[in-house]
DNA sequence: AGGCGTCGTAAATCATAGGG
DNA sequence: CCCCTATGATTTACGACGCC
């Protein structure tokens, strides 16, 4: 998000908000039984221990990062879903 | 009780596309910012309500909008280019 | 230092709206 | 109707930064 430095070259249209991060892995979505699996563990505790995030990815097939990474997301997700209810709700 | 419920749980899938003006004040916002097109939460905020869409809404418009721009910068060129002229008529009143 | 937290985003993908 | 592409939303994966 830190991209753009002093730059300059303002007039040129092809800015340079380019980031391409050079090695990033390629999304892969997750199959169905794998995204189950991960709903009904959050739905227990929606924060790991470390134990818990090694079994889980065991399980799936899945690095403890990703398992990481996914509750991460999933957090962000219930938090924008309550939001948005909130708002809509008067 | 589950009907509201529901209602809430799928209604996203459920789009519309924004109206013509909406997508109007966005692309202006976005083509006059074009060397840095990241509104503040701020900025969201007001697009959000001249828009009358959410202020996610405007998060992922934006987030599309860069992406599909900077994938095929020659195919928004003419878009650029109208705004670009907008934009400068209205600096002239 | 090191690890996990949130926040904002890129990029790919999904689902459908809408126009020929 | 039936494609087909444009468009809005969601899903993975990180970088930046924070706190303990």
């Amino acid at each position: 998000e830190k991209h753009d430095k002093a730059h300059s070259d303002q007039n040129n249209p092809t800015a340079n908000w380019i980031h391409a991060r050079p090695t990033r892995k390629k999304r892969c979505p997750y199959t169905k039984y794998q995204t189950l699996e991960l709903e009904k563990e959050f739905l227990f505790n929606m924060y790991l221990t470390r134990d818990r995030r090694y079994e889980v990815a065991r399980v799936l097939n899945l690095t403890e990062r990703q398992v990481k990474i996914w509750f991460q997301n999933r957090r962000m997700k219930m938090k924008k879903m309550n939001k948005d209810r909130n708002k809509d709700m008067q | 009780v589950m009907i509201l419920r529901s209602r809430f749980l799928d209604a996203r899938r459920k789009r519309r596309n924004f109206s013509k003006q909406a997508t109007e004040i966005l692309n202006e916002y976005f083509y006059s910012h074009l060397s840095n097109p990241y509104p503040s939460e701020e900025a969201k905020e007001e697009l959000a309500k001249k828009c009358c869409i959410t202020v996610s809404q405007v998060s992922n418009w934006f987030g599309n909008k860069r992406i599909r721009y900077k994938k095929n910068i020659g195919k928004f060129q003419e878009e650029a280019n109208l705004y670009a002229a907008k934009t400068a008529v209205s600096a002239t009143n």
